[in-house]
DNA sequence: GTTTACGATATTGTCAACAATTTTGTTTCC
DNA sequence: GGAAACAAAATTGTTGACAATATCGTAAAC
């Protein structure tokens, strides 16, 4: 149920070529550990050496993840990765708030044991690259965390909205989060997950609520740099 | 802030291309309007006569429109408009259950004396076109009252969320619905912009929710044939 | 010394031709 | 007459080349 890495049909060993979502897939993760900065360039060329495709395979994926507001493709100039302005960022959290609490609530009706279990292996991960100050894993799990649990949810809908939304949260923390700090603090994740082992799914919903909040609440928003980050600001004192 | 009609940057009046947004627009209104049936092809070259644009833009727009679930892509086979199954009705519904009642919260919050005006406009229209027996018109508008609103509430994700499943919404009542009757009744649609122009978001809420309850209900879910429509068993007597 | 104009380079956008696959129609065999 | 095998047509998938645009470096002008 969570986790999923084969390929399309079921195919031999070799090294295939990643199909598009694959790929969109990949580009997620990495924007999701903050290997990809906000504002990057991601030429096509250097996509196609690097995936070992096309550049029509690129150029699909790029569409796809311009269409989920990833990246942002200006015409003639090429694709970027997305840097949310502060509004954008508001509204990203806006829509977590209105769906994530009612994904965990799902989560807590329809958890099996197993479900559990695996969520209870994946704190235990979090926990230890919290512990050993690896930040890019943190985060990640972090983020994977809030996945998980849609697939617990067992709504496929709802999964793809949280996997872009978590995908550009990530964004708007590595612009306007504190730079040492990680995003989630992960007692939080805990506490939502023993709401979910007793099947309690309107106390998970509260915290689901209460811990996005938080996550918001640490950020700086309103003030910071617009989309493009602004150099003409930067170097002006 | 209601509707935009618009291209892209602004152009001279001549009849220009049409972007793949457009194209992915135009299919979303055509499938709204039941123009569009369930399991429909859909081929590259009859759609680029249809839009007099290049091959490769129609099979970008049909990306686009398969990673939002409208049309299904199968390798080699092409493109057909999506025939969601039972489960997938039930996802649609779930998520929007989720969204929508937010949506409207915020909207009820954040309308404008104009856009109560527009939306009551808007309800006129509904209201004329039931009356006239324009079924195909009623059923735009119907799902179109649900995309104001969320334009209402100025929140450019949900509204991208909102657009896609209300799009969703006219295949499923294609095709669980009872022949006859619209999706909507617009009573309940009356009764929410009454909430929305008093402000009172939590009224507006729970109207909204308990709409969605009553399409749902009307549906006949868990009986249907599946994804393509099974021609052995529709004839067989 | 700074700014503007120009040309070279690189990158993106588009088109047309080709290969692969499916679908359809016909023939052959039982 | 019906079923399987084969061939023809149509449709999709991919590659490569070419055109349009932007970026960068250089040189000329003020």
């Amino acid at each position: 149920m969570m986790e999923a890495v084969s390929d399309t049909a079921g195919q031999d060993a070799k090294a295939e070529e990643p199909a598009e979502e694959e790929i969109v897939e990949r580009i997620y993760e990495a924007v999701i550990d903050q290997r990809l900065p906000p504002g990057m360039k991601l030429s096509e060329a250097a996509l196609c050496e690097a995936f070992g495709v096309g550049r029509m395979r690129i150029r699909q994926s790029l569409l796809l993840l311009s269409s989920r507001e990833v990246v942002n493709l200006l015409p003639n100039r090429g694709a970027f990765v997305a840097s949310p302005s502060a509004q954008q960022a508001r509204e990203v959290f806006e829509a977590r708030l209105m769906i994530e609490p009612n994904v965990a609530r799902l989560a807590a009706l329809r958890a099996s044991p197993q479900d559990v279990v695996l969520l209870r292996s994946h704190l235990a991960l979090e926990a230890e690259a919290l512990k050993n100050n690896r930040r890019r894993d943190s985060i990640r799990l972090s983020g994977q965390f809030h996945v998980h649990l849609a697939e617990v949810a067992g709504n496929s809908v709802t999964l793809r909205m949280v996997k872009e939304l978590v995908t550009r949260t990530s964004l708007i923390i590595g612009i306007f989060g504190s730079p040492g700090v990680s995003n989630c603090r992960d007692e939080d994740h805990g506490e939502i997950l023993d709401a979910l082992s007793q099947g309690d799914g309107e106390r998970a919903a509260s915290l689901m609520s209460r811990h996005l909040r938080h996550i918001q609440e640490h950020l700086e928003l309103g003030s910071h740099t617009e989309k493009p980050s602004d150099l003409a600001a930067i170097f002006r004192r």
